[in-house]
This record gives C-alpha cells, structure tokens and sequence, in this order.
DNA sequence: CGCGGCATTGAGATGCGTCAAATGCGGTGG
DNA sequence: CCACCGCATTTGACGCATCTCAATGCCGCG
C-alpha cells in the first residue's frame, strides 16, 4: 500500500473516494481506514441485479460509491413497494445482524465497496465514531421514510410525480442544482417509479404527459428537463 | 433518593417502571440511574396534548410510561399522516440535535418520564451501552416505518384497516394474544386511524362495518373483538 | 426485417373521496 | 330525571381519480 505524504497515507483507492468525507469511511483513523481497505474489495452490479434476497443474512456491508439501489418490500401476491432509494455515497447493510426483510437491487448499474462483516464488526467496536456515522445515517434514513410516508398517504398521482421528480433532481447533480433548465436522467424505469409512489405504470406515464402538456417539463425516455422549477414545486405541495 | 438492597439501590420510581427493562434505561448502572432520576421528572398529558409543536427543538427526551403518542406530517394546506406511534417503554426524542419537522401528539391520555437534553448528553457520552439502545430502537423505528410504506402504497382499504387492527392488537396486551377471542380499545379516534391509513374517517367506518357484517370482528365505539383472527390476518394480505 | 422490452395512449370499470344527512352517546343544565 | 346540545361516528348518494385491460408506438438487437 502506497503511502503518500499529501494524503497522509491513505490507500490509493480511497483517496478520491466520496465515502472518504461524506460517507462512513471519513470517521476512520488513517490507519484503520488502512486496515479497512485491505480487505474491502470494488464490485460492479448489473442493473437489476439483487445485491440481498429478502430475509436472506447480508454477507457484508458496502458503500455505494455510483448508482442508485433501491430497497423493496413485497406482498405475497407480488406487488411491490420500493422503501428507499440509496445514493451515493450512502451506507448499504444493517449494523447489529438482524437484517430486516428488504429487498436489495440495483435500480441502475452500481459501483460498491464491499467489507466483509468481521471487519466492519472489529472496526465498530474500535471506533465509536464510526458507529455514530452510521447511526446519523439511519437517522437521515428514518427521516426519508417517513417523508414519504406523507407523499405516498396524502398525495395525489401527480403530486407524487412532481415530487419525486424533485428528490431526483436533487440527488442526480447537486452542484448542478443552479443551473437553468435543470435537466437529468431518472435512474428508474417506469416500472420503479410506479413502486416507489404506490400508483401504476400507466398512471406515471399519463402524469408525465401531462406535466409536459402543462409546460412544466420536457420527458423523453428518461431524459428530463424542468422547464419551470417554480411550477413544479407547486404541484408538488410542499 | 431511598438506596434499596433488593433493587441494588435503583431509584424507588424506577424499580417497577417498564422502561427499566424494555426500554433505554435498561442499559444504565444503578448509579447512573440513580443520577438521572434526579433530574427525571413524570407527566400526565391529556389527550389531543401537544408534546412539541412541528419544527421546534425539543425541550428534552422522555420515555413513554403509559398510552400512545402519535408522529404526524402534515402539508400546507392541512392534509395530515401519522409517520409513527409510539407506545410503553418507547424512548422519546432525537438525539444529535436537528429535530426532524414532526408534530408529537399524545393519542391517548399519556404517562411520560422526562428528563433535561443536557442530562441525557452528558449521559450518552458517557455510556455507549446506552446510545446503542437508542440505535436499535431506531433501526426497529426504520423498519416499521417501510413496512408502513408498503401498507400505505400497496394495500387496499380493507388490507390497511386488517394490518392496523392487527397492529395494535400485538401492542395493546402481548400477553392476552392467546386469549380468544382476541379483544381491546383502540386507542386512536377514527380520524387518526385515517390519518395513519392514509383513508378518509368515512372509510375507515365503511370498512370496520363491513369487517364486522363480515363476522370477522365486533366493533362498538372503540371496543375490538376479533372474532376469527385466522380471517383477519387473511385480509390483511400478509 | 422481425422480435421483445419498455413506454404511451385509450376506453371502461371501480374503489375511494366528497358532501350531506342521520344516528348515537356523553355531558350539562333546567 | 329528562331535554337539549355538541361531537364522534355511521350511512347514503354521487363523482372522480386511479386502476385495469387492451392496443399501439418506439427502439435496440439479433
């Protein structure tokens, strides 16, 4: 491992890593972020792909360094309900075992630094600091779902549409967020969209359409420019 | 403060208080207790009471005793979700600072044990034991807040109104589960238990009937027999 | 060129919301 | 003790937003 004065000796592959100062990995000593990486190990996740099967033990945990997973709860009879959505450089795995019964996919192609879960154990315990990263992540989770608790309770079709496209704009390129039109790609199909607002497929498309028609956006597959900012914030309530 | 042989010298309130062994205070020294009660101090909320207003900064931390207290969201324009409820020996307040943009309403009449949020700071650097009950306790929060999501984007009218009888049938008395028939008071008004469906209270009432002409459970005001749970928990659709 | 997956559009059905009225129940005062 | 009032709940009639089912369009890929 290459130790390099600027950076004060951390691995190479974390010195440009976004974990290093948003995500967990900045509440690490130098050396134990070291140690970490020693066997931490890069792993690209084809779009759809199933990171965790429902109840199933997680084999370790991950940052996710690009891409977005989403996380899903689903009935016995198939339908499906996307419970959250995690960006980069989010946390991915449940510390103290006991892994709730979520689904874990890549809505797009994902980019994640695994650890094996020994190693994170050692590590928490060594490092109260890392274990608060990680709970004020879960905080901000909690946070998260319970504003969409209101969105996916009290909202209407197209209310939910106007603010998911927000959430969206806001994660797709922060620094981007000044810019006019703002415009981004949605990292979800359709088919993700409608279980991640608990309406239909067909619903989603007809609120887009209508959101164009209404001048407010401009929706090409999954290109999208908001041509009013002000307006959809409007409709979306809040 | 009376030292006791029996109960290693815990305070007298604290000796038979639930919170002790379920809830956070179960993770502190007799004499760390013992320092807390004395600043701890109990309140009777009545009904409908206010614990703290949306936005605020919470006065302090608080276990709930007795009765249930309900997290809302609500919009601009006065639509309301209840995110969460809180029941006996639920811990109370968010540690980190930052409130969330919550509205705590006691649902019923409500038994707190408070304490002052520099007490509880001083006491969490002290104990990380404590500080992981408080972590665990929002994991379990985390998850029931998403099985909520699928409850609110997936299920109908009739599976929502089966999953909340269900809820609060497991909370309301964890001992008499094995009695049958299962009975008890709801202790949410028809226009909360809309507003933690996501229903209309017309809904709510149009579906208890229903459940009832169905021979599934008996309802009058807010009494509760469950006559065939095994039914019950089919429409609850999981 | 034709096929398969994703998205859009349309027509019809329905579950739930809205509005309004009736019912029941507890409390208060005569 | 009873009459009255206020509030929560129930019930009914109706409308609409969203779902369902089906057809069509679009696009990349073999």
């Amino acid at each position: 491992m290459r130790n390099d004065i600027h950076t004060n000796g951390a691995p190479v592959l974390c010195i440009s890593c976004e974990a290093r100062d948003r995500g967990v990995c900045g509440a690490l000593e130098t050396s134990q972020l070291v140690e970490l990486s020693k066997s931490s190990s890069r792993h690209r996740l084809a779009q759809g792909s199933e990171v965790v099967g429902e109840c199933e033990t997680i084999e370790g945990y991950s940052n996710v360094l690009s891409g977005v997973v989403k996380l899903t709860k689903t009935l016995p009879d198939g339908r499906q309900q996307i419970v959250g959505l995690q960006f980069a450089p989010d946390f991915l795995g449940r510390p103290f075992g006991k892994e709730s019964d979520l689904g874990i996919e890549a809505a797009t192609e994902v980019l994640l630094c695994s650890f094996p879960r020994s190693t994170m154990e050692r590590l928490l315990e060594q490092c109260p600091a890392l274990e608060k990263r990680i709970f004020l992540q879960t905080l901000r989770e909690l946070d998260e779902a319970r504003q969409w608790m209101l969105t996916l309770g009290r909202k209407s079709a197209s209310e939910k549409i106007a603010t998911f496209l927000l959430l969206i704009a806001r994660n797709a390129d922060p620094t981007a967020a000044y810019q006019h039109p703002i415009c981004f790609d949605l990292p979800l199909s359709r088919s993700d969209i409608a279980d991640y607002l608990g309406l239909t497929i067909e619903t989603v498309s007809r609120q887009l359409t209508k959101l164009h028609a209404d001048g407010v956006i401009d929706v090409h597959n999954r290109r999208v420019v908001i041509s009013s900012l002000e307006r959809l914030l409007s409709v979306a309530g809040n």
